[in-house]
DNA sequence: AATTTTTTATTGAACGGTCAATCAATAAAA
DNA sequence: TTTTATTGATTGACCGTTCAATAAAAAATT
């Protein structure tokens, strides 16, 4: 029953497929024929509107990338130009917002941070999103920090972030998301203390 | 040319080939054809040492985890009893020894990590990896501080650390070892300064 | 309204290529 | 002569891609 429109959802069914298939039986033994069916198509369907499974991986992890974006895009857009503490917790609550923390989204990222060290394309969609998260986080600890120590924070956070995130998803117990959350508060409260206490120092000795 | 005594000698060929290969094209075109003839040698060898790939990929695994656990243990042997402190820095500092910071055993971390998600016996090796590293910080956190600030302590120096190092595998100018180990460093100063602050508090009291 | 034509959607068998594993053959040392 | 080391062609399985065939809807035509 071919009607007109069908790009779109069949996209939409084999990308979610893909994410599936991944999550089952790891990047390397996800074939075509195995996302094919989980999706409930046939194989020649994936290079009719991916253009090979090439296209597919790549639509999949720009898929799960756009999530990303706009996880955190939502979180900060509600602030305002609210303080920099605020909008450092709403970039750590996006990172770890349902859209990412599911099995099938962290085994994904996964594979593909490890196929992205030899595949270029999707080497360029990871360095956009690890650039975008340190962009973010250094901007927001520049407005109360020195440039130098500013830098470091965001770099600190930053592999925090991912660190905590590695773990959550090697982890047989999964990703404690509050606990993850916490820990990285944490270390924005540090930092930002940090800044405090040398403004008070400072202001002791006027 | 066929002597005895072969089996170490090929052993240490074929693992340093695989890491060098996984290094040039990732674990997926890391073929067995390539990484024999890597070593110099024919492919038949690769079954013959370690009865199929898995069984090289697995010692290849194993070898690099060794020269971890060596890298953290030498360091700590030389400190004796020393204050947490120290020992917190020689685990950090073994986790971004050389043996671990280079290019392909980066890339061959990341790939078994995203391998050892579907692999048992791979798995395996990675969570006992996991464990001892979390173990040994909170160890030493445990020292100075309450159980479950302790807990915490090691849970975000180990996800700091993983992160710092995934993010120097997937960054295009590498590892910054010696940034690396200063954020760490200061993540410990900064948990044990919270730990020295109460003391002092308490003593305030008194 | 009924028809033909065109377009869009889909299938799945066939093909070319690749890979890991095997094993008979070979050769040097013991 | 026996043992250990090694080779590399062969084999069987599997994978991604292609493409001719099919079918249903939409558009055009009568």
């Amino acid at each position: 029953m071919p009607k007109l429109g069908m790009q779109p959802i069949r996209r939409r069914q084999l990308i979610q497929a893909t994410l599936e298939a991944i999550d089952e039986v790891g990047l390397a033994d996800a074939t075509i024929a195995r996302i094919a069916k989980r999706a409930g198509v046939s194989t020649g369907i994936i290079s009719h509107y991916f253009a090979g499974k090439d296209g597919l991986l790549e639509a999949t992890m720009r898929h799960v990338l756009n999530d990303l974006g706009t996880a955190v895009l939502e979180r900060r857009t509600a602030l305002g130009n609210a303080p920099p503490e605020a909008h450092l917790r709403a970039i750590i609550d996006g990172n770890f917002d349902r859209s990412q923390t599911s099995q099938s989204v962290m085994k994904t990222w996964l594979a593909f941070w490890a196929s992205s060290m030899h595949h270029r394309p999707l080497q360029r969609l990871q360095r956009v999103n690890d650039r975008r998260l340190y962009s973010n986080l250094s901007c927001q600890f520049r407005r109360v920090l020195p440039k130098q120590e500013a830098r470091d924070a965001a770099r600190g956070l930053a592999a925090l972030i991912d660190g905590l995130w590695l773990r959550g998803a090697l982890a047989p117990e999964g990703l404690n998301v509050e606990r993850a959350r916490r820990l990285a508060y944490d270390y924005v409260r540090v930092q930002l203390d940090a800044a405090r206490n040398t403004r008070t120092r400072a202001n002791d000795y006027a």
